[in-house]
DNA sequence: GATTATATTTAGTCTAGCCTAAATTTCATA
DNA sequence: TATGAAATTTAGGCTAGACTAAATATAATC
């Protein structure tokens, strides 16, 4: 497959993967936030990946950019990466949840085929990270996510938490000591239109909680009744 | 400790303490040839190593370099980080004794100091890597290494094997499949002095083995009797 | 439809590290 | 001690990837 890309282009590109699933396009401005550069940095970025051959970026000035074929196996590849050294360092070596991400964001770009190889085997082929986010598979699929946000549940509904976002390490902590984990049943209470926050009871816990839009939309959950 | 210290400069460090460790200083061509640049190029980072603040190299023109305690620091940082890697991959995910190497010369500069612990941790600790290297410890400190070449020996003793150059994969193959791998004990029973071959018996094995200096240079011998 | 605000691109700089080629210094040896 | 070989340094360029500031295009509002 490609080689020789940097670690610049390979982490573009990841960026332009999640925004594109999330509007359909990238813009210039969301890509300058999420990287932490400045616009003109990533025009001239943008511009490079499309010029490549084969090019990683399909690209019109002014309307943001989506990923090729091309662009997009690498882009899987790396959160492949991501994600399996995610869960090996929480399983393996016992890092905390909230201290994978960081250390993985390092590693991902840097670990070669045979590296990824082991630590899956290890792992069993895992489908999932610590943060319930799916594993592209070996062959760069990536089942769909079907997960609603917690902050859509209503009174009476039950259901199971599957992911939580991953980038703040403050509210991983927050969610730990709530046990608001993957593969926990939760139960929603009441329902607060004023403040949006949800009171919640989450299985094996006496006490409720009442959480404020600021958590339950960064919480996902499956298989509502 | 120091930290904002590019890849490129580690890698300097880390070549600059090992040709020390044999000449006492590091010459320009030496480490031009050893990073594989050219020797203008180091010209130009000596300079710049010398000039950080602190100082990470002493430098005389045309005198070759040296590493301050400061620069030595980094270099011991990064060799136990890569002796590390090399020991870990090799036990714990399986990694053949001849592709740890390039494995860890990646990593090496990426890990944190908490991955480091880890694995250090679930190592035990250990004091040495899968060719005899030794690991510095955590606050930096390196046994000065005893052993001899094999080269030096002749008919009659007898010896341990402690370390193999571990920079060649090849080297390293043909030693596995001989069984010439620390902690094994031979005895030499030849010598030819025409070819500088020498003839040694591997404790356990039926056969004897007539190794040419190239194999004998690489690996090196303790408790000579 | 004109005007303002926002998003994006362009143009010109900067730093890190490498390169080549030429100039210089040191070393070995006649 | 002079001279040629080897080692080293200097000078000038290149690429990647960032930056700032100015120019332009799009979108939003009156």
């Amino acid at each position: 497959m490609r080689e020789n890309l940097t670690h610049a282009i390979e982490d573009y590109l990841k960026a332009i993967y999640k925004l594109t699933a999330i509007h359909g396009r990238a813009s210039t401005n969301d890509l300058a936030e999420r990287l932490d550069v400045k616009p003109g940095s990533v025009s001239g970025m943008i511009k490079k990946l499309s010029e490549t051959d084969p090019p990683l970026v399909e690209y019109e000035k002014h309307q943001g950019v989506i990923l090729t074929t091309e662009g997009e196996k690498v882009a899987l590849e790396i959160i492949r990466h991501h994600r399996l050294l995610e869960l090996y360092l929480h399983q393996m070596l016992g890092y905390p949840w909230d201290k994978v991400h960081d250390e993985a964001d390092r590693l991902e770009h840097v670990i070669s085929e045979e590296f990824e190889a082991r630590i899956a085997a290890v792992l069993g082929d895992p489908l999932h990270d610590p943060h319930g986010d799916p594993i592209p598979t070996v062959d760069l699929t990536l089942p769909p996510s079907t997960s609603t946000p917690l902050s859509q549940l209503r009174p009476g509904d039950r259901a199971t938490i599957r992911r939580v976002r991953d980038s703040d390490p403050e509210l991983l902590c927050y969610l730990e000591e709530r046990g608001l984990i993957p593969q926990i049943h939760i139960t929603v209470l009441e329902y607060s239109p004023f403040d949006d926050n949800l009171t919640i009871q989450v299985e094996g816990q006496t006490d409720t909680l009442v959480l404020g839009s600021r958590v339950t939309d960064q919480v996902f959950v499956d298989g509502i009744e």
